[in-house]
RNA sequence: GGGGCGCUAGCUCAAUGGUUAGAGCUGCGGACUUUUAAUCCGUAGGUUCCGGGUUCGAGCCCCGGGCGCCCUACCA
């Protein structure tokens, strides 16, 4: 055996100090000497040395000189050595400036459908990532593909390039490098459109290989290395793209309709503007505690006081919470307010936004998902009575006057988990998401939602112990809410001083209260009505993937290495 | 939070407590001027997540830890 080859050490030749007193650790146990590499420090690199699991030493770099590539695995080992031999042969294995004159997804463009065995004339130089290779002796093949997904054969012969040039690609690209090509665009004699190269070019030597592109890399290596999953799996891209376009198309609906997209804190003092847990971090310029925000709403109202009348706000909310196929600490969310309108009038706002993203998204109004399901998001969206569907749904007459006693009743006769200082309109809440929401597959506004879980929003005109707020639901899905916002600081006071209370009760969702806020509406808020929406399930209802592959980098706990 | 399952080569995965932990692709060497996951011949590649333990012997069994997935609970 000898050599430990992971840390450059023979056991026996190290001698290594336990307390003040010295082993040798070829007499004591060979095998069970473990060295591994730390850092200690910028630059300080040594090896941790123990002993049947007692920690021996530390050996800086000064006692052992580990060769640097012996620790990594063959094929990182050649592709650094090429790295130095395209150095070695005048070549950069990073090159910058590159006269590159078209692009891959052009090429393919102005050659819709060329004959097999096809000369244009056309020189052009691109460059794009190899994804695979086929070599033969004096022909060479390579597939290049672009960051859209599109892709280009690129062709080195012996006789345009030269037997150098040629045995030089062929020692030193592999896949997943960068590389650039000039030359003509040909067809191929089994029809693909090719460029036939005069000349090639390291652009970007990669160390690491590319995973196997014919099989599908597991969920955690897709969303812990998106840069590879982006390079392999062309889905992948599909859905950043899709996001940009549904993001874009949201920004340009209600810009067309006179809202200013606003930036507001997310840094905040108070805890406010939703029921949710916060995460807390500390300034230090401040030195105080400062939360993440949950909701933009509290700043967005405050601009419509001081007469922006129309604000959107489109960015990033943080809630510590659980995390699942529908929840992510840190999401998307649209929040749109308009003065003078209310929820009825926000609720078709919403309704055309959506729909408008989703033709930019996806060009139709009918989605279909990878599990077979397909969504209508055609037309009017329509509108159900929380209380009605839910009396319908249980055949029993339900309305913000039954009693606790007799939700909790309900609740527990369908064994629904629920907290036990829960409100009844919680209660009832509950009792709908269980009956009702599974049913709601195509878009629906559920409308009128009870008081007790509604702080921000304005009572109903017409019917009592109701708000004016809407859920919209699609897939059986939250997606979004609405509200006429409540205007009134002496009933927001009131409000906010119940969620203070409960807020002092331990209740962390409960929001605190926000004297600035209420300082605000008492200059005169005007009447509006207000949306949040989020743009995550935005994309889930798009695409039917789970919110972790709707975000490019969703937060994952640090794995090994 | 509770329960279940998983972690093995660069990637995707095998392997009754019992030879030296295997396969495909990738890699490396060779052949090939029209390939499409090229093909053919040859070959290398391992801290079996980490740390303990049981055993003559552990990838497999036990204990502890890490990370993930599923179910469940909680959650504007």
């Amino acid at each position: 055996m000898g050599r430990d080859r992971k840390s450059g050490i023979e056991p026996g030749r190290g001698v290594p100090l336990v307390d003040q007193g010295r082993v040798d650790v070829e007499d004591h146990a060979p095998d069970r000497l473990r060295c591994r590499p730390v850092r200690r420090g910028p630059g300080v690199v040594g090896h941790a040395c123990s002993l049947r699991g007692i920690a021996l030493c530390t050996v800086t770099s000064d006692a052992v000189t580990p060769d640097p590539d012996e620790d990594l695995p063959e094929q990182m080992r050649i592709r650094r050595e090429k790295r130095e031999q395209l150095a070695a042969r005048g070549k950069e294995p990073y090159a910058i400036g590159l006269p590159i004159t078209t692009t891959i997804a052009a090429v393919r463009a102005a050659h819709p459908d060329l004959e097999p065995d096809v000369s244009t004339g056309e020189q052009v130089g691109i460059a794009g990532r190899i994804i695979f290779l086929r070599n033969t002796g004096k022909l060479c093949f390579a597939t290049l593909r672009a960051g859209d997904g599109t892709e280009l054969q690129a062709m080195l012969s012996l006789a345009k390039v030269g037997e150098e040039e040629l045995e030089a690609w062929k020692d030193l690209v592999d896949i997943g490098d960068h590389v650039f090509v000039a030359g003509e665009v040909i067809t191929s004699k089994r029809g693909e459109l090719s460029v036939m190269a005069d000349e090639w070019r390291m652009a970007a030597k990669a160390l690491r290989p590319l995973p196997v592109a014919h099989k599908a890399l597991n969920e955690e290596t897709r969303v812990r290395q998106r840069y590879v999953d982006l390079v392999v799996r062309p889905e992948a891209q599909q859905v950043a793209r899709t996001r940009v376009a549904v993001v874009a198309s949201v920004r340009r609906s209600l810009s067309e309709r006179g809202f200013l997209e606003i930036e507001t804190p997310m840094l905040q003092t108070i805890h406010g503007g939703a029921a949710a847990r916060p995460f807390v971090t500390h300034s230090n310029a401040f030195d105080m505690d400062v939360y993440l925000r949950i909701a933009p709403e509290l700043f967005l109202k405050r601009a419509v006081v001081g007469g922006l009348e129309r604000v959107f706000e489109v960015n990033r909310n943080f809630r510590n919470e659980g995390a699942d196929r529908t929840h992510s600490p840190e999401f998307t969310m649209l929040e749109f307010y308009a003065q003078y309108l209310d929820y009825q009038d926000v609720a078709r706002i919403t309704r055309e936004v959506y729909q408008e993203a989703a033709l930019a998204a996806t060009g139709s109004l009918s989605v279909e998902h990878p599990d077979g399901t397909v969504l209508d998001l055609s037309g009017d969206w329509p509108q159900i009575d929380l209380y009605e569907s839910l009396s319908t749904a249980i055949g029993e007459q339900i309305t913000p006057a039954t009693n606790r006693d007799r939700l909790v009743r309900l609740c527990e006769e369908r064994e629904i988990g629920f907290h036990p200082t829960a409100v009844p309109g919680k209660l009832a809440e509950e009792l709908f998401e269980f009956h009702v929401v599974p049913t709601l597959v195509d878009p629906v506004f559920v409308m009128d939602y009870p008081v007790d879980t509604s702080p921000l929003v304005r009572g109903h005109r017409t019917k009592p112990g109701v708000v004016e707020k809407w859920d919209l639901y699609i897939n059986r899905m939250e997606s979004g809410t609405g509200y006429s916002e409540l205007v009134d600081p002496v009933i927001q006071r009131d409000r906010l001083m119940e969620q203070a209370a409960l807020a002092d009760r331990g209740d962390d969702e409960a929001m605190h209260l926000d004297e600035d806020f209420l300082r605000a509406m008492e200059h005169g808020m005007p009447p509006m009505g207000g949306v949040g929406v989020g743009v995550d399930r935005m994309l889930m209802a798009l695409t039917g993937l789970g919110i972790r592959e709707t975000i490019l980098f969703p937060l994952v706990k640090p794995g090994q290495s």
